[in-house]
RNA sequence: GGCUACGUAGCUCAGUUGGUUAGAGCAUCGCACUCAUAAUGCGAGGGUCGGUAGUUCGAGUCUACCCGUAGCCA
């Protein structure tokens, strides 16, 4: 065996305001494969991961369902593990973001970065939302393209035609929170200047971590110049406050990577981490020797390349010795859809699939690559029955028969095939080598090529031959011992991708968990237990009840905020009209006006008498609306007036325009505002 | 729009530094076997390697352009 690593893997946060997905699946999946493999060839290796637990998202989203954000990542992290914990992904370790070990490292890696310089202030103008009192990330901006028109496009890119721009190019912005106009308001930032590293950057990217495809892209990003990068945000933002600077808050993205040395920090002071003599600084001191490596998703290079290592060096950490990226996946060829059922949650898959055929199907389609990976849902099944049911697993099941009831459980002695046998365990240093290089697909096609010797092997010598022949039980109980050996090996192999199958054999084999060393050696002259099937095909029942729950995940998501009432009576009460046309509907002067004075009408029961500004004339309006509203709580607000009704002359005086109103009547009558940042006299079309 | 990848049999994918008639699995068809969760073995058919032009004695493999797909543009 070669020398004994230390190995630090991560995989990418999870973000915490949403279930994990199989899209997600592919990367802790890629990950656990690789650090199992490591475990498995005797390294020192640890495998960590975390909650992404900050940002405006989290903080809008705990607020919608009126829980504390704290509440809202603890509840999250919980779901997120249990899925994990589902599809047998091993962490070490799994924090969270939102920790004190966190918050300790974001402050050091922030205060060594400024005391060299290496972070500034500048005031920088962001749009600004009047309603909610909070400044807008771009993805709360939504307006018209300024492009190709499409409505409704979020500020940064356009879903329609591709196009990307900055939220203060859009045209008719509004927040998507309140609604508002936003306005451009003036803030004092901090920006990490990334320029100050693209020596130490270019040298690192030429160290031999990166896959090609991503060296070729940094390339392209040192070309254009690097930028300095803001890091943090105003109040109210949930994350950590920046030391010294009230209502300034750590970016989500400052603190996120950061959660890996907050997770293994966390596991260092754990008891097992203890007991293992695990020493933090030996993993990320600047002169550690201890192997580190991310796993990403091909959009999130930009982080892990530049502002990460960037980051770690100008706080005298160490840098990674690898980033390792990946593709996305797409199901039947295309994104991932809602409508289609291809959206598909971890936890919806748990509840119809065993999750070793992901794994292995996953596993069967990865490479060290950033190309995105399909989930062929036919090929799924197809793939997962002829190899795993049809192959590997049939051959322990072909030989055990055989030797439960012919030799009371009990392996021969000897090999029949000990050449076979050495080519099974040769081959183990090319498989090795694939998983090394996370070359999965190779070492999982390598594989499946023993399994197609072992059955060959199983064939010519047709155990069910010579059981019917008299005096010819040693051959039997050769031949079958040797099928369950190379069984053995083939599920060594697998273990790293099918843990929990490969669990089930070492019971029925009655072994110890298996190690890349402990495979070389034959099992002889021992007993094993009665077997049972390890693992059951693939039935497209099952794939088709999972796409149809994912439908239904959709129906009851979407349904509940639009239509909480199934038996609103309004519009059986009040059905919608005859259809007009636009230009019926352009003879509409509908404009926003300002309430100036109101006032009960005496000897009216039902009116009051307004006075509203539509920004330059005054008119005189009677609104039926005295059941529903005080008049002084009218004043100074904002309404929508028909502006160009005809006038109508009533006993109190005369009235010029009517207000428009929701409501059946009585108390519940609903006047229309505008949003904040209407003025009086604006059209409403 | 600019850039970076990718585009090989019906499907999912291999094809190492350009070198003999382009491979595998699944699916299809034929044969054999019946120990095994109808699983296994042997064999057959199926591709002008996205398109065009070029470099070369020789290109799936290199170059340019075009088409299609995905992503990045912080």
């Amino acid at each position: 065996m070669n020398q004994i690593r230390d190995i630090l893997i991560t995989s990418a946060l999870p973000y915490a305001n949403g279930p994990i997905h199989i899209g997600h699946l592919v990367e802790y999946i890629q990950t656990d494969i690789w650090a199992r493999f490591q475990r498995m060839r005797g390294h020192r290796c640890w495998y960590v991961c975390a909650d992404d637990a900050h940002g405006t998202p989290i903080m809008l989203r705990a607020r919608q369902e009126g829980i504390t954000p704290e509440s809202l990542i603890e509840r999250i992290g919980a779901e997120h593990r249990a899925d994990f914990a589902d599809f047998r992904i091993a962490f070490d370790q799994y924090h969270s973001t939102h920790s004190p070990e966190n918050r300790d490292f974001a402050n050091l890696i922030y205060r060594r970065n400024r005391e060299k310089g290496h972070i500034i202030k500048r005031t920088i103008t962001q749009a600004y939302d009047p309603v909610e009192q909070m400044f807008l990330p771009d993805r709360f901006i939504k307006g018209e393209c300024p492009k190709c028109g499409a409505p409704d496009q979020y500020g940064d890119n356009c879903e329609s035609c591709g196009a990307s721009y900055s939220p203060n190019e859009l045209k008719h912005p509004r927040s998507a929170i309140s609604g508002a106009v936003p306005e451009q308001r003036e803030s004092e930032h901090y920006f990490f200047r990334l320029g100050d590293f693209e020596s130490m950057l270019r040298e690192w990217t030429r160290g031999g971590g990166l896959q090609a495809q991503v060296a070729n892209k940094l390339d392209e990003w040192f070309t254009a110049g690097l930028q300095e990068w803001d890091i943090s945000r105003d109040a109210p933002y949930f994350g950590f406050e920046i030391p010294d600077h009230p209502d300034k808050y750590f970016y989500v993205w400052m603190d996120a990577p950061i959660g890996y040395m907050a997770s293994f920090r966390h596991l260092c002071e754990s008891p097992r981490g203890r007991a293992a003599g695990l020493d933090f600084d030996a993993f990320w001191g600047r002169d550690s020797t201890a192997e580190l490596y991310h796993f990403i998703g091909k959009d999130i290079i930009y982080f892990h390349a530049l502002f990460w290592p960037a980051m770690l060096h100008g706080a005298d950490l160490r840098t990674p010795t690898a980033v390792f990226a990946h593709g996305f996946l797409t199901v039947d060829g295309q994104k991932m859809s809602k409508s289609r059922g291809t959206f598909i949650k971890a936890r919806t898959y748990l509840d119809h699939l065993n999750p070793e055929y992901l794994r292995y199907y996953f596993a069967a389609k990865l490479g060290s690559g950033i190309d995105d990976i399909d989930l062929s849902l036919q090929d799924f099944a197809a793939r997962v029955n002829a190899d795993l049911v049809g192959k590997v697993v049939n051959i322990a099941s072909r030989c055990a028969g055989f030797i439960s009831k012919r030799f009371d459980g009990r392996l021969a002695a000897h090999l029949a095939d000990r050449s076979l046998h050495q080519r099974f365990i040769l081959a183990g240093e090319s498989i090795a080598h694939a998983y090394e290089h996370r070359e999965l697909s190779r070492a999982v096609r390598e594989i499946m090529a023993l399994a197609d010797l072992a059955n060959q092997y199983i064939d010519e010598r047709a155990p069910w031959v010579i059981a019917k022949a008299p005096g010819r039980e040693d051959e039997l109980h050769a031949v079958c011992s040797m099928g369950l050996n190379l069984f053995r090996i083939l599920i060594g192999y697998l273990s790293p991708i099918l843990p929990g199958t490969a669990a089930d054999a070492e019971s029925f084999l009655r072994i110890a968990p298996l190690t890349w060393e402990a495979l070389a050696e034959p099992l002889l002259d021992h007993e094993i237990a009665p077997f049972k099937p390890l693992m059951t095909r693939v039935e497209s029942s099952q794939i088709a009840a999972m796409l149809e729950a994912s439908k239904e995940d959709l129906v009851t998501k979407t349904a509940a905020p639009t239509a909480p009432e199934p038996s609103n009576p309004h519009l059986t009460n009040d059905p919608i009209g005859a259809t007009i046309d636009i230009e019926t509907f352009a003879k509409l002067d509908l404009r926003v006006a300002l309430i100036r004075s109101a006032e009960r009408v005496e000897g009216a029961d039902k009116l009051l008498r307004l006075e509203v500004d539509l920004g330059g004339e005054t008119r005189q309006v009677f609104a039926g609306i005295r059941s529903a509203y005080d008049p002084t709580a009218l004043i100074g607000r904002l309404c929508v007036l028909v502006a160009n009704l005809a006038p109508r002359k009533m006993r109190f005086g005369t009235s010029e325009g009517m207000i428009l109103a929701a409501g059946p009547g009585g108390p519940d009558i609903f006047i229309l505002s505008p949003d904040a940042g209407a003025e009086p006299g604006m059209r409403v079309k």
